[in-house]
DNA sequence: CCCCTTTTTGGACATATGTCCTTTTCATTA
DNA sequence: TAATGAAAAGGACATATGTCCAAAAAGGGG
């Protein structure tokens, strides 16, 4: 992790995701510009949180363990994301880990803060309620159809997760090892083993050792069943 | 549904939970107090909704239906909860059916006046806050333990849900119909039923025609892993 | 009391997924 | 280039769950 000191792209950044209307006179927070690199463990889970983050760059992945070794997939985020707030309103440790997938941008402000001077700011707490409401509408929805989802249903929703649209034609993504995919689903190498062979023989997608490159973009589609990890 | 007219039963309502620390002046708002006969249905799914609710009295369910006939059980809630908050802060329909599991009583408020008078009321965002968050970090739980729980966990976790705690030595439990358990838990009766006949052989439960008596509540909870549908 | 409907129960078989291993492939380095 | 270890692939079998259906049991109305 590195910190920015860039008072140039702060306010670029607070400008663009209209935060300057949420905090006036921003000048006067301390905001910290921080940076991580692709990998890059953003928040331990377990740990306490002490910055809202407010993602402006980049992509992250929200993951959470359950035993040893296993981790499940909850949900990618976007700009503008937020992270940390139900652990900000909760006052409870980190929920789940969240990881760098691409190099990332934050602008971050501390909790003591917060606690301090925005408890009585109330456009941060209506975004803060726009956010948090958010996230549980998605993970309702989510929640429902993973009980009925299959792991093919869940592989198609995490490769389209994770790969860029725009290049349809082929998209070949870097999904590294196959048993930590496994794991995000939920699942074990084995049977997303017999899965991925089985999508292959179809056409859908093609696989190599360390990338998975996508065929058939609308048949994926179909199979995710509007199930989404993001 | 009936209105019930009774303001020395809403000021004891407001005060019981202290809401009449979040809504100074209490007695200017529109309150209303609203009761629900058992099974009724306090709100539909797709609906418009009208008033944010605060259970006072009994205990309702929230479900999903996913398809024709279909449901999935979310979450049972008792007083003080909130019903309506995602609905009303995403300004969306209403994401979940709610229904009566008991005879309720709510206090009710209209979202119209929300918009005009509350929004600027800090005490009542935060406990807005309060309680998404919560419904935020109760549902990531289970939607975790959802994906690798079995049906036994599931149905354990039910019957541990739905039974009121004290009375341990063989509670009985009104289930009614089979099929509409297997629903709720996003299982089939075929299944349901292999599941109980199991349960029952190993002497945990015991099932009559609408009814289970739980015979092993340690067992039980050992099985329900700490999923919870409350 | 009997017929009819609804609910429950469960058989037979199919599919999805997990467990345990062994083999194969690939990359790396001695 | 051969040896070696990690990751991937996959065989064999077990378990959980779904589908389809038929038989049994329970209620309810005539």
């Amino acid at each position: 992790m590195q910190v920015i000191r860039d008072s140039i792209l702060l306010r670029d950044k607070l400008m663009k995701f209209k935060l300057h209307k949420i905090f006036e006179q921003y000048e006067e927070r301390p905001f910290k510009l921080l940076a991580y690199a692709e990998g890059e463990t953003v928040l331990r889970e377990g740990a306490e949180a002490e910055y809202l983050l407010y993602l402006v760059e980049g992509r992250v992945k929200a993951t959470s363990s359950v035993e040893t070794g296993k981790s499940l997939l909850l949900r990618f985020n976007h700009p503008l994301a937020l992270i940390g707030d139900l652990e900000l309103v909760r006052q409870i440790p980190i929920q789940s880990q969240i990881t760098a997938v691409t190099e990332c941008l934050f602008i971050a402000l501390p909790f003591d803060y917060i606690y301090k001077k925005e408890m009585g700011n109330n456009a941060f707490l209506q975004d803060l309620l726009k956010h948090l409401s958010y996230k549980l509408e998605t993970i309702t929805t989510s929640s429902r159809v993973n009980l009925l989802a299959s792991v093919e249903n869940r592989l198609a929703s995490f490769l389209l997760s994770i790969s860029t649209p725009g290049n349809e034609f082929g998209t070949e993504l870097q999904t590294g090892n196959t048993r930590e995919i496994a794991n995000l689903l939920g699942t074990t190498h084995r049977h997303l083993n017999r899965v991925i062979h089985d999508l292959t023989e179809r056409g859908i997608i093609e696989k190599t050792r360390q990338t998975i490159r996508i065929l058939n973009y609308e048949k994926l589609k179909k199979l995710s069943q509007g199930l989404r990890y993001e």
